[in-house]
DNA sequence: TATCACCGGGACATTTTAAGTCCCGATCAA
DNA sequence: TTGATCGGGACTTAAAATGTCCCGGTGATA
């Protein structure tokens, strides 16, 4: 039973939406019956026209039954609504799930995709898929999109597929190499995406850690100058979030670092900036490339980040208040939002 | 599983529908693939645009990706295919055997209801809820409804609800006293149903089995006449089907009378008509009421008859092709479809 | 290798549907 | 009896769906 509400979910998305809106409304009504159609459409936050037009397929459908004093519940539509609530949670969850996450964590949208990345490998194909689909949304002509590393940010580009409005767009790595895997490093990714959309792309050619005075000689490079100049332009930032000492120790910091990092009660990791808990940088790695205030600067930024081992980590990073998109899944959103109740 | 498809059925009335069309389409571009809109449109016959909508909606859910060459199903699309193979049968049993019942009985429009009347006692109930349903979205200003006795019938009129149109509907009984139970009268049931809706009535207080002398004068009467014109006006026209034998026992025939029926033949009975299977009338009873002829002159004959008793009466009765809708169960359907096999 | 039919995506006019808004007589509660 | 609220109607406006044609490009075929 549960496949064919996955096989639905695929099969008719924008069906379950309504599903989902119908079964509000026939629990509102449950809840205060008998209630007129001016005062549900105010207490559903809607307006009364189009409050009415699901009132009369609701009507016609014979859940409920309207007099002079208002609608009310019919024995069927009662029955309906009871025998939904076990189903609900299979059918709504996820989309529960993220809009209790768009309140907690004060970002805009929020996409919420089934499984649990820490223990299911497919469930971050399943985050870049969806992310994919929302960066194939918001992109626009001539677009500039900033791009980090990591995994969840590798799948995105996985997914995406050309479309005539990349011919235009450019993907600008965040970040120069940062001693991580060559696949997932932002140089890569840039490139990849670019294959796969048609796109352009730039390169940032700096390696990872290096001394200050040798820092400022490359930052003066013409052609790193001109990829931070992008970066400073990007309408779009793609990116996934850390956990602060995972983070550290996939970079190779020194024991000392870490116990530093500790120390100053780090929890998540982007951009080469660690936060702590209530969302102060504690840390900057030393390298060029994309800046904290450049992102804020941004129109879209969108975050991939799943598993629940990432919950504090998202939470941390959306002290930020930067973010405008966040795709996580569902074993991140259960563990955030247990861990406030 | 079936519970599930039930209760969003109420909640979405085109779920399945909606549901066949995207599974048909999938089906057909996994058959044909690659191919173009075009082609597709063509094959599927529908038109371009509206394939266009929905392959992209499919291709936003990842279930096929496109390319110069066509539309391919993608590895997730395949699957999807392959995993509702089994849930098929059950999801569409009931819409594919209304459509084998249009082709078979040559009906517009038939609708099938889960269950076998003679079984479930309830599926009567099923089936007049439909019928009030359809009855509800045909009915016009100044209509005037002819209306037959029979629980069928009954039971539509139990499941009628007010609407603004009714006001200037008239509902008019097909015929006179049949010596049955009073609640199953035309008579009763068409002041019931205007009661329910807010319409007009009338009645024909015509005494069933008359002497020939003693209905020629009652035709001349001024009332009867009266009625007797608004049948032959009658643009729709709600009647149940009923086994000839059964029928004939239920009005009190004779010993007599029913061995002449089963040596002509007859199988159905509508409207006080008796027809054998090949749907020549084989006898009509002598009283006063809509004939067979008015029923043909209306533009809507909605015929509601359920149970695998009434199978051969249902076919019996299709051979007068004067139907519009068919309501049915699926008792009766599989019963028909299954004899013609 | 040149040709050509077909492909997907775009554009746009037109139709259809949804939605906003206000009104009215009926009905119920105070 | 009064007054607020109800459902349903009517009308305008906004938005979405649809029909239709075009274009540059791709892939198969000759």
């Amino acid at each position: 039973m549960r496949r064919l509400v996955e096989l639905q979910q695929k099969l008719l998305p924008d069906l379950v939406q309504v599903l989902r809106e119908r079964y509000m409304l026939l629990r509102s009504i449950d809840h205060l019956q008998p209630i007129g159609r001016r005062g549900l459409a105010q207490a559903m936050g809607t307006t009364e026209r189009i409050l009415r037009a699901e009132v009369e397929l609701l009507k016609d459908s014979g859940l409920l039954h309207v007099s002079a004093a208002g609608m009310n519940l019919s024995v069927e539509g009662q029955q309906v609504l009871d025998e939904m609530e076990p189903l609900v949670g299979e059918l709504f969850g996820l989309t529960d799930l993220a809009e209790q996450l768009q309140r907690l964590l004060g970002i805009p949208e929020v996409i919420v995709v089934q499984g649990n990345a820490d223990q299911s490998p497919w469930v971050k194909e399943e985050l870049g898929r969806v992310a994919a689909r929302v960066l194939k949304q918001i992109v626009q002509e001539n677009d500039i999109v900033a791009v980090t590393g990591g995994s969840s940010v590798a799948s995105l580009a996985h997914h995406l597929s050309a479309a005539p409005v990349f011919k235009t767009v450019q993907f600008v790595p965040a970040r120069g190499g940062l001693s991580e895997r060559a696949e997932l490093q932002a140089n890569t990714l840039a490139s990849q995406m670019a294959a796969r959309t048609g796109a352009s792309y730039h390169l940032l050619h700096v390696p990872d850690r290096l001394q200050p005075e040798a820092l400022q000689t490359l930052k003066k490079e013409q052609q790193v100058q001109e990829v931070l100049n992008l970066l400073r332009q990007a309408r779009i930032v793609l990116h996934g979030i850390g956990d602060a000492i995972s983070m550290a120790k996939r970079r190779n910091h020194s024991e000392a670092e870490i116990a530093e990092l500790q120390e100053k009660g780090a929890v998540s990791e982007a951009f080469g900036y660690y936060f702590n808990e209530a969302g102060e940088t504690v840390h900057h790695m030393p390298t060029i490339g994309l800046q904290l205030e450049d992102v804020k600067k941004a129109e879209s930024v969108l975050s991939i980040a799943g598993g629940e081992s990432k919950a504090k980590a998202i939470l941390s990073f959306a002290k930020q208040s930067c973010q405008n998109v966040l795709v996580t899944d569902e074993g991140a959103a259960r563990s955030l939002l247990s861990a406030r109740l």
